[in-house]
DNA sequence: CCGACGACTTGAACATGTTCAAAAACCAGT
DNA sequence: ACTGGTTTTTGAACATGTTCAAGTCGTCGG
C-alpha cells in the first residue's frame, strides 16, 4: 500500500524536488484543514518556498487539486491489481474494484466536495469530460474494461463494447454519492455498492430476453450518439 | 411568457424594490458578461447602491445564484402549465416538459456552468440534494408526479410512486448533458432529450415482462433505501 | 415637534487567489 | 574564472468576495 509521502519518492531534479514538495505540503494541509481553509500563503510557507514559486510549479490552486487526482488514480491502479488477478466472477470483481476506491480516496473525504464543486465547471480541465482529462479518465475506463474482460460475463458485444463506459458513469455516481455521504464508516456508500452491484449484474444478465434486447441496443446506440 | 423583469413587479416596500433591483441587475450582468467576470462592485455600481447594501440583502455572490434558480423554477413551473393540461400521453408530455426546461434556461446557458459548479459542492445550499433546496426540489418533483399521473401510462405501484422522483434525477443528467453542450442551438441535447424520452417509455413498459419485475422490485428497493 | 428605535445604507478595511517585474541561482561554452 | 542565457525564486502589487463599525433615514409613541 502507497502512502502519501510517494510523491516525493521520484524526485530528481532540483525542480523537480521543488514540485513535489510543494504538492504533498498541499496536499497534507487539504487533509487537514480543508481546501478552502488552505491558503496559498500557507502552503508556500509550510514549504519552505515563496508564494510566487508554488505558481512557477502550479498554475493555480485548482492545478494542485488536479494533480491530487492524477496521484488517486495512480493508487487506485496498483490498488486494484490483486483484484484483478484473483477473481473471475463479474460481481466481486466490479464490487471490489469500487470498494478499492473508497479506501483509497478515504483520507479525502471531506476535501472531496470541494474537488467536486470544481470538476462540476465544464470549464475547468479538472471537468471529468473535459479535455485535458482524458488521459485520467481513459486510465480509469481501461480499469472497467479489464473487469469486464476478464470475467465470466457473457454479453452482445456491441454492449460489451460500451459496458466499460457505462461502469466509469456509475462510478461517477457512486463518488457523487460518497461526497454527499457523512454516515460513519461510509456504510450508506457501501451499501449502495453491495447492493447496486449484483442488480447491475442482473440487469445485464436481462439483455438475452428478446424483448428486453432490442430496447438495450436501442440504448446503446443512443449512447454511442452522444459520446463525442 | 414571463421576463425577467417581472422579479419586480410584485415590489412592494422600500427594502424588497432595492432587493429586487440588485437581483434583477445582477442577472443581467450575469447573462450579460457571465458570472465569473461580473464583480460584486459592478453589480453594486450598476444598480445604484453600495457594495454593502448587496450583501444586506444578499449574504454572497451565490445567494444572487440560488434566487436565479428559483426564479427559474417559477418560470419552468408557469411554462409547463399548457402542456400538463393539453396532453395525455407519457412520452410528449414528458419531452414537453423536458424541452421547455431548456428554453426557459436558455438566457443563461453559459452562466449555468458556474451554477452547477457551486451546486455540485455538498455543503453548499445550491446543491440540489441540501436541505436548503428541499422546497425547490419537491417543486421540480411535483411536475414530474404530474406528467407521471396525468398520462396514460399503465405501471406497478412502487414504481409508479418513485418514478417522479428518477424523471427529476433525469433531469439532473439532462442538465448535466447541457451545461457541457455548446452545439449550436443546443440540437445536441435537444436531440438527447428527443430520442431518451421514448427510451425511457419503452423501458417503463418492459416491466409487464415478468422476470425484469423481479430486477426492477429489487432496484425500486434500493433507491428507497438510500433516499433519506 | 422630540427622541428613540429599528431598518437601511455606506465605504473603507480585510483575506486570499493570482500576476509580474526584477533578482538570484544555475549552467554551459570559451 | 568570465559571460551570456536559461531556469528558478522572490515578494510586492493587484482584483475581488466579504465584513463591519459607523452613519442616515423613517416611523411611531409621547
Amino acid at each position: 500500500m502507497t502512502t502519501l509521502t510517494d510523491v516525493t519518492e521520484s524526485a530528481t531534479s532540483k525542480g523537480e524536488q521543488t514540485r513535489e514538495l510543494i504538492l504533498s505540503t498541499a496536499l497534507r494541509l487539504f487533509r487537514e484543514q480543508g481546501y478552502g481553509k488552505t491558503t496559498m500563503r500557507a502552503i508556500a510557507t509550510e514549504a519552505g518556498v515563496s508564494v510566487g514559486n508554488a505558481y512557477y510549479y502550479y498554475s493555480s490552486k485548482d492545478h494542485l487539486m488536479q494533480a491530487y487526482y492524477d496521484h488517486l488514480q495512480d493508487q487506485h491502479r496498483d490498488a486494484v491489481e490483486s483484484i484483478l488477478a484473483a477473481e473471475t466472477s463479474f460481481v466481486p470483481r466490479l464490487t471490489g474494484v469500487l470498494r478499492t476506491w473508497l479506501e483509497v480516496a478515504a483520507p479525502y473525504h471531506e476535501f472531496a466536495g470541494t474537488f467536486f464543486k470544481t470538476a462540476a465547471d465544464p470549464k475547468s480541465p479538472l471537468s471529468p469530460f473535459s479535455d485535458q482529462s482524458r488521459p485520467a479518465r481513459e486510465a480509469s475506463v481501461e480499469i472497467f474494461r479489464r473487469v469486464v474482460d476478464g470475467s465470466d460475463l457473457k454479453l452482445p458485444a456491441e454492449l460489451k463494447a460500451e459496458l466499460p463506459e457505462l461502469l466509469w458513469l456509475m462510478q461517477m455516481g457512486i463518488v457523487l454519492f460518497w461526497v454527499h455521504d457523512d454516515t460513519e464508516d461510509l456504510h450508506r456508500t457501501k451499501a449502495l455498492i453491495d447492493r447496486s452491484v449484483p442488480l447491475v449484474d442482473r440487469l445485464l444478465r436481462l439483455t438475452r430476453i428478446p424483448g428486453v434486447r432490442g430496447v438495450v441496443n436501442d440504448l446503446v446506440g443512443l449512447i454511442r450518439s452522444i459520446k463525442p
